[in-house]
RNA sequence: GUGGCUGUAGCUCAGUGGUAGAGCCCCGGAUUGUGAUUCCGGUUGUCGCGGGUUCGAUCCCCGUCAGCCACCCCA
């Protein structure tokens, strides 16, 4: 271990298992944003440096995998992608039908310390609508993430998703006489009321005129708070998804481009884990590419979804299930006597040639290995090559019954379509 | 960036101031073309790395790196 090489922290090797894993949730990302009618892009892995720091300031650079290119360019490896929507969709807004309704799947890189459920390198779901101020786009993001999470095996009794809007935070704190710039100060003293001890926020409230009393009084009225929830809480209830979600103002999330609702999913587990979360940023693709365009989206990581996947039983089973299928043969080829293993080699590729998955042993081994590998491999059934060519044996591992074939009808006594 | 815990075979771990073990895994075998169990045999370690104390360090001390966990942050 000493020896040779090792990964860099907090970036992962995937053997084929975890790749299978990660394949299942990336297979269901897709799955569901083609059901909603979100069609897939991509952008690159490099930026320049500015087109993060244009948004969230200089400091992110800490938490940027940055570096000077051959060519003298500041450029980073990118941590986020709504900054790269914001300016494709600018550059070609004409080009599009409004609203848009696309996600991509992709890689990312933070420079941070890692700890459980995250990383510097790790994947993420983005879903986005641009172009519908609508809070029907909110909820019909809220839907897919909804969906998203039964399609993975979840329950109500997993997960909740925790609904805000931060039009709520802001116009209380104009109404407070909170200054102007000191608004988003504001929406981060909210944003850690949960983690931090009462005195504490009280004391971070009180130069700006706010009573931590007016605070709580607010989130306990959160149901009958202004804003869009009532509309995007309507759309869900006529959905069915009513049960999922939970109004609750303490969420403002970090990000100071959220511009009105803004939710999270979060496992209701002992973690109490945030899996998804996101928002409407009418903002920032005007910041980005000063093109007046409305916008929200969110994102999905998958270092938190998939540690609850492991640890929820009904969505392990469904990752099973997958891992199952992904890896199974077929059909497995015994070469039974190794002087016939030229024809063996005749009915591999013509079964590979219906579309089957089929393995066979690369060098002579002994006919009980050769079924011992079959098993391992997951194969449905096994086809013995032996002395008697052509005629053949299928054998159903499973049933362990065995029966006889001729070359030309093995397709069909296969089931299988020529 | 800060702190706590950890670091011995591929994996899970035991162990001792006198240069190390178990189980699992893996590979081979147990009379010639059928999957199990069992049995037999076999491979592997600079005891994370560097330095210090000591006659001698895997063990004690310091540093460092890595991992896990928490904090900060969380796009």
């Amino acid at each position: 271990m000493a020896k040779g090489f090792q990964t860099l922290p907090g970036f992962r090797d995937f053997y084929p298992e975890e790749c299978a894993t990660r394949n299942h949730v990336f297979d269901t990302w897709r799955d569901l944003a083609h059901r909603y009618g979100f069609v897939e892009y991509e952008a690159p892995l490099l930026e320049p440096t500015d087109l993060y720091t244009r948004k969230s300031g200089d400091e992110i650079v800490k938490q940027l995998f940055c570096f000077t290119d051959k060519g003298e360019r500041e450029v980073s490896m990118r941590p986020e992608l709504t900054p790269s929507l914001a300016r494709m969709a600018a550059a070609r807004q004409r080009d599009f039908k409004k609203p848009l309704k696309w996600f991509s799947i992709g890689q990312f890189f933070r420079y941070e310390k890692q700890q459980k459920g995250r990383g510097r390198e790790f994947y993420q779901f983005n879903c986005d609508i641009l172009g519908e101020t609508s809070p029907a786009a909110d909820a019909e993001l809220i839907a897919l993430a909804i969906d998203l999470m039964r399609t993975l095996g979840f329950t109500e009794a997993d997960f909740r998703i925790r609904l805000s809007d931060r039009s709520a935070w802001t116009d209380f704190a104009r109404e407070a006489g909170v200054p102007e710039e000191r608004v988003t100060e504001f929406l981060q003293i909210i944003d850690k009321l949960e983690r931090e001890p009462a005195e504490k926020t009280a004391a971070k409230l009180e130069p700006l005129g706010v009573s931590l009393a007016a605070v709580h009084g607010l989130i306990a009225h959160g149901e009958a708070a202004g804003g869009s929830i009532g509309a995007i809480r309507a759309d869900l209830a006529a959905r069915g998804m009513a049960d999922f979600v939970q109004v609750d103002l303490g969420i403002v999330r970090g990000l100071a481009y959220y511009t009105g609702p803004v939710f999270e999913v979060f496992d209701i587990g002992k973690g109490m884990r945030a899996v998804a979360g996101g928002g409407r940023y009418d903002s920032l693709v005007r910041l980005i590419g000063d093109v007046d365009m409305p916008a929200c989206g969110f994102a999905m990581g998958d270092m938190v979804i998939t540690d609850l996947i492991r640890e929820t039983p009904a969505a392990k089973a469904r990752l099973d299930e997958a891992l199952r299928r992904s890896r199974a043969l077929d059909v497995y080829v015994v070469i039974a006597a190794e002087d016939r293993r030229a024809e063996a080699l005749g009915v591999v590729q013509a079964l590979r040639g219906a579309g089957l998955r089929v393995g066979y042993p690369l060098v002579e081994a002994k006919v009980g290995r050769q079924f011992q590998a079959a098993e391992e491999q997951g194969a449905a059934r096994a086809v013995i090559v032996g002395a008697e060519f052509p005629t053949l044996s299928i054998k159903d591992l499973a049933q362990r019954e065995e029966k006889a074939s001729q070359m030309e009808t093995l397709l069909a006594d296969l089931g299988v379509a020529g």
